[in-house]
This record gives structure tokens, sequence and C-alpha cells, in this order.
DNA sequence: CTGAAAGCGCTTACAG
DNA sequence: CTGAAAGCGCTTACAG
């Protein structure tokens, strides 16, 4: 079907070799005239190198994989997975290398993932969100393909990710400086090695300042709306209804928010929200929440991974700032309990006020 | 680096046809007792198979590329392209392929695009939204690879598309059922096909209403919100304002509530405004818009390209479609000026009143 | 400057 | 059941 070099070879009855240094302007040189003979055939023969043939011989194919390694389907159901996706296509765009995304992930088979992953389509793979403890994650380390982690968990040295522990703690603190005393927590999804860390950290920040986390306080959520939405009605139906929720991420923050206003609960009002992203939708639903820079995230782990490829370098890694960004969702605590308590809780060091955008 | 048949064969004293065909168990049958030392042997050494090595042979390589033939950077960058590759990434994960995604748009080198998508590193293709005239598309068509279109142009027999026509013409004459004859619209970005059939379809609608269209009431767009908000100050400022805007989807037509609304006129009190697509955030703003099914297109789109792949057959194409939903962004027409053509224009056939999702 | 040859890591007729 | 050989489409030392 294709043409070949072999075909281009024997027609002008030259061979392969000299085809090829024609074609590639080298590494050998190659007469004017047989090279413009050679040229204009490949084009009039519409012939196309197979870079699968290259590569195999180059061991070079210029495309990174990405891996949602926890996800099963929908892995663009949200806008921060838009935008870690997004950093990354940006990145490689630059970088003039391809992308390809790992999507059959088979729960019954996590091993052919990594089959899959190590079969030498790519250069290297950016995995996005792993916990530590994933079967997958070790089977990578193992190997010799080059790989960060994006949006994964503290920890590892080659994860590129917000301080996770900071912005959940920024969270927290802050509600606790308005007075909250019950404040409770929609985890994201379990398998992400992001949200265990804003748990442990929200539990944490709460036993240090001798505040209850009874255990119907943390409700396991999915990242999804629509596991906010049933945590919030959760929440709103509870005796000990909490004052405020810290919310995993924005997504699920929108629908606890929805379910406190169904059930005719006013937000701020009654209930104050903090979401996690800062994803475009926040800014418009004056949703206060901790701002992580999505795109720079991945497009670093990708950049760094690539420069792996070229000089040998391992990906060094980064933690980036989160920053609290207080909006309308948030006020002071309907009736403070405990008023020396909400004096001592320091306000978390960097708050942005009102921010639009 | 990584071992081989080779390695195994030599370490076994086998030959490397032995050691394929215990492997692969088959195509030859092999005994028992070599298949499982063979077997152990690759699990030792951590033996993976070299995917490029077989798909050179076999010409297959499971894996499907996705192009978003228009896009320069930041190709997630609407919540309607994020449901698009969602569409196609779920279907990839049904069907076990996976997904290439060509990033690498250099508007210089055009052909380079093509280039890379025809150098055997794909099965086929899915295109997302190209335009007739692309040609990159004529390149694709000439070539063997198999491919569809996605979100594509009216017009092309292996393309998978709103039915834009309908949606367009559903949209400006419920305007003008609502009384209103200044209508502007905002297209999206040209150069992808979808954009050109709306704008040409709101001329057409207009004109056989006997309706004008100043030159200014055409402000061209790029899909994003931003433009829509440039595009919506314009409208704003302008002598004979129109009272409503059709815009070519939604994140232009929130951009232009925006720029309405900071300007101190109501929506849809001084103008109406309808968007396309109808992404989540339409609903929450009770934005009237025109809903596409996004994620079946793309996904009915890529399981045609892998059926051509198995069974030969071309992708039949399909039109899906569009159903305005109306919400609380439009409104009669501040001064209906010609009761009589109000009165005499028709509603469009089919119309989701106050839809909640 | 050009060519014959080996090889990348596999699969698969073709012999035994 | 096992093996020697050809070949997928290329690149690149090695000779001339």
């Amino acid at each position: 079907m294709a043409s070949t070099i072999k075909e281009i070879a024997q027609r002008l009855n030259l061979s392969i070799s000299t085809v090829s240094y024609a074609l590639n302007d080298g590494p050998k040189p190659v007469s004017e005239a047989v090279a413009r003979q050679v040229k204009e055939l490949a084009r009039e023969l519409g012939y196309r190198p197979n870079r699968l043939a290259k590569s195999l011989i180059t061991g070079r194919i210029h495309t990174i994989g990405i891996v949602p390694i926890a996800a099963e389907a929908d892995i663009l159901a949200t806008p921060s997975s838009s935008a870690f996706f997004n950093g990354a296509f940006n990145a490689a765009a630059r970088l003039r290398q391809d992308v390809l995304v790992f999507t059959a992930h088979d729960r019954n088979k996590p091993d052919q993932v990594v089959d899959d992953i190590l079969d030498s389509r790519v250069d290297g793979v950016v995995l996005i969100a792993p916990r530590l403890d994933s079967p997958a994650l070790r089977q990578i380390e193992q190997s010799s393909l080059p790989y960060a982690l994006a949006a994964g968990p503290e920890g590892h040295p080659h994860c590129y990710h917000v301080d996770d522990a900071q912005g959940a703690r920024a969270a927290v603190e802050y509600l606790i400086s308005l007075g909250h005393r019950r404040i409770a927590h929609v985890t994201g999804n379990p398998a992400l090695g992001d949200s265990a860390i804003r748990r442990d950290t929200y539990v944490e920040v709460m036993r240090h300042r001798q505040l209850l986390v009874p255990d119907e306080y943390i409700v396991i959520g999915d990242y999804l709306r629509a596991s906010g939405y049933r945590a919030g009605i959760r929440f709103a139906e509870m005796k000990d209804r909490p004052t405020a929720i810290f919310c995993g991420n924005d997504d699920m923050a929108f629908g606890v928010m929805d379910a406190f206003r169904r059930a005719g609960l006013s937000v701020p009002g009654h209930v104050s929200v903090v979401g996690f992203d800062d994803t475009p939708l926040a800014a418009h639903e004056q949703l206060t929440t901790v701002r992580q820079p999505l795109q720079q995230i991945t497009g670093d782990a990708f950049n760094a991974v690539v420069n792996q490829i070229q000089t040998g370098d391992r990906p060094p890694g980064a933690r980036y700032p989160a920053l609290l960004i207080e909006r309308g969702s948030t006020a002071p605590a309907p009736e403070p309990p405990f008023k020396a308590l909400s004096r001592t809780a320091r306000r978390p060091d960097s708050i942005l006020r009102n921010a639009v955008t």
C-alpha cells in the first residue's frame, strides 16, 4: 500500500542506503542529482517514512505517555483533570512530542496497564495522581523508563504537586479562625494520591486544635460533583450539623452547596464551604477555595520527563505553594461556642481576598 | 536494557521461533515443559515484548489518533472540547485501544501534521472539527488510513456531527418568535468547520425573515469566553444595539452576558442571549442554548474508525438532532417593532422548556 | 559519492 | 514438537 525506500531504490536502481541518505540528508553525502531524483520520486509516490521501523533502530519515538492511573472512565470529567491534561498537551506541543493517552484500565488486570506502558511505544510517561502504594508505580520505578508523577502525593522524588498539606491546613485553619468548630470533610477519590493527604491534614489540624472529628464528619467522595451533593445531603440532615465543610475539590464543593441550598440552608449563612483547585467556575460561584497551578504542574512534569530523555537528569520534582482564595462561600460561624479558642487560632499565612479570577 | 526473545532463546538453548510460540501460545504448538520454562524465565527477566517490532510485522498497533486539526494550543480549553475528548477516551477504553493525541501543530508547516499522522503509528484517526477545505483533510482522504470526522461540517460522508444548520435555525427562529428583529451573532473559530455553518444559517434565516444583518452584527470569535466578552462590549456600545445575540457556543455566550451586565444592561431584560452546546455551566447560568450530544459524537466516530479497521466498512457518518433548551437568558423583545412579522414567525419544532440539566 | 551487509525485535511460512 | 530462514522498513557502521 504505502511505498517504501526499497521501492524507491528499485525504481531508481539505487541501494536502499543511498535512498535513506538522500531522504535524510545524511549521515553520508549523496550527489545533488541523485538526491533530487530520490526526493522527487518520493513525493510522487507519496512516500512516508515508517516511524515504527525507524524507532525500532533509534530507540526514540518522540512520544510521551500520560497515564491517569486511577481513572477507569471519564478521565476528563472534571475541570481540574481537563486542566491537568491541557497543561501536558501544551508542553507536548512546545517540545514537538506527541502524547499517548493510556485509557485502557482494567481493574481486574492492573498489570496489563503496565505491560502496555512498558512495551516501547513511549519514551517516557507522566503518571497522574498515583498512590505511592500503587503496584503500577512500583513496576514503572523498577523499569528504566523515564517518568514523573503529576499531582501525586508528597514524598516521591519525581513528583510535581501542590503542597496539599499546606493547602488543606490553610483551609481548615481559616475556617477555625472564623470561629467554626464543627468542621466536616468530603474526601476525593481514595484511589488518588492527593486525596489522602488532604484528609489526613484535615484530621491533624482538627486534633491539634482539639476539635472533634466524629466518623460521620468524613464522607468519602470521588471528586465528582454528584458525590459532593450526596455528602451535602448527609451533612444537612445530621443532628450535629457541621457549620463548615472543607471539600477535597471545587466540584464536590459545588455539590455540597447545591445540597445545602436545596435543603433550605444558606451558604455561607448556615454553612461555610471551602473547595480545592480554584477551577474557573469557583470565581463565578464565589467559592472560597485553595488554588493550585493545575496546568503548570503537569506541564513541568512533562518537560522534566523529556529533559531526562535528552540529558539523563532525572526529574527533580517540585512542590507548588497553595494559595487560599477567600470568596463569598465562607463566613464567621453562626455561634462560636468557644470564643477563647477561636481567638487563639491563627489565620493562615497567605490569603488572597475577594479574588475575581 | 530490556530483555528480548533472543536473550531468552540463548539462555534456554532454544530458537527464537520456539520462544515466540511459547510466549504467544501459538501459532505453533510447544511442549508443556518448554512453554513453562520460557514463561518463567521471561518473568524473571522482566521481559516485555516490543510492540513496535510486532506492529512492524502485523501492521496493527491498536492505537487511534485524535487530531484537533485547527487547534494550536489549549485544546482542552473549553468544556465542549473536554467533552469531545472524553467521549473518544471512553470509547477507546471500551475497545481497548490507546489514543495518540497529535498536539504538534505548526501553523507554518501544516503538512508536518499529516506526515506525523500517516507515519504508521496509528491504525486510524478521528479528526476533530476540520474544515472541508483543509489541506490536511484532503491528504488523509487520499491516503488509505481509516478516518472519521467528529464535529465537522455538513457534507462529508464520514462525519459525525450535530445538525448545525437545524440547531442554528432553531435558535434564530426562536429569537424571532420572541419578537426580536435586531439579532446579532458571534461566530466560533473560523478555522473550525462547524463555525461557518452556524453563521451561514444565521444569515440565511435572517434574510428569509427579511431582517437586516448589518456587517457589525457578525463578530468573529474563537469559541473562548474572552472573545464573547469582547463581542459583547462591541454590541453593548452600538447605536442600533441588538436586542438578541445568537452565540456560536456557550462559553462565548457567558462572555457576552458578562459584558452586557458589566455595561449595566440586564439579560434577558435588555438583551436575550442564546448559546450552543449545552455544557454543564449552561444549566447553572440559566442559559438558553442548543444542545448537542458532545460525548456521543466523538464516541461514535471513534467506534466507527475501529470498526473500519476490523471489518473494512467505512464510517457511515451520522447527524444528530440539535435540541433548543429554553432557559432564563431569553425573553420577548423589549419593543417588537413589527408586530405583524413577529406573529408570522413560527416557533421552532422542538423546544425543551426550563430544563434543569 | 555509492553499495552490500548487518541488525533493531519480532512473526510466520517453510522444512524437518 | 523444534529450528533455520526470510522478512517487516528502516539506519548505519563497514567497505569500496
